[in-house]
DNA sequence: AAAACACATGAATACATATTAAAATAAGGA
DNA sequence: TCCTTATTTTAATATGTATTCATGTGTTTT
């Protein structure tokens, strides 16, 4: 047992050694992070829900959700940023949908373990 | 192509129907988004991920983090109250580990999802 | 050209939350 | 019993972020 220049005690260090060399990159796992915080809002998940229903525009979720086009354009924004969705422009008109069937799935996959729970 | 009561304009209300019929309870999106929320923060995602592949202490998780116990200790309560992880105590240290096989997927499927892109 | 419309953006506010420091609890050893 | 250790908890601070309001941009319609 010994201490290092932090003041942490140590108590096992091969246990430390082994998860330390089974840790992906530090960036890697920022990037996880931050998706997953993009999916920790109840705006975004019921934005992302109805898009994994069917293709929408922006006033059309706004009706969903009950709120402005002013907030689900912010939302989708960030949703944009990290490539969670996807849109194509017709006219004036802006269309979302899902960009792949990876965030179906996680979004499926985690209602689902909370319906469990 | 009308108004409602918020000033929000529908371009389809079919869709509109559609994607609400779909939609689950708001209260299960609501967990949904809690759960998604506690994983993503990178301390956490490095706490989550370390226990992945073993179980550990406070003190070893804070000096993996290079942290201290106490950043540590208030992170797991956080995840202990969702249910993400357990812990058992042997005297006066506190073993934590994953609390099942659900959480683990999870994690490793957005690490994979993330190095995809 | 002007007006209406769908959407995006910038700034401000209000709220949430991660981290730190300090103190408390609880178990073991001297 | 007193002291050390491992962890938890409380309070304070600092940072992040969702929403609102106002404005800007590009498109269609009249």
């Amino acid at each position: 047992m010994s201490k290092d220049t932090c003041q942490v005690t140590i108590i096992d260090r091969d246990k430390i050694e082994l998860a330390l060399k089974g840790m992906p990159e530090t960036t890697t796992l920022a990037e996880t992070a931050d998706v997953f915080s993009l999916l920790g809002d109840l705006s975004r998940i019921r934005i992302l829900q109805a898009l994994s229903i069917t293709e929408l525009c922006v006033c059309d979720l706004a009706a969903i959700l009950e709120t402005t086009s002013s907030a689900v354009s912010h939302q989708l924004r960030l949703l944009r940023s990290k490539g969670i969705v996807r849109f194509r422009k017709e006219g004036k008109i802006a269309y979302y949908s899902l960009a792949d069937e990876h965030v179906r799935q996680l979004l499926t996959q985690m209602i689902e373990h909370v319906q469990e729970c």
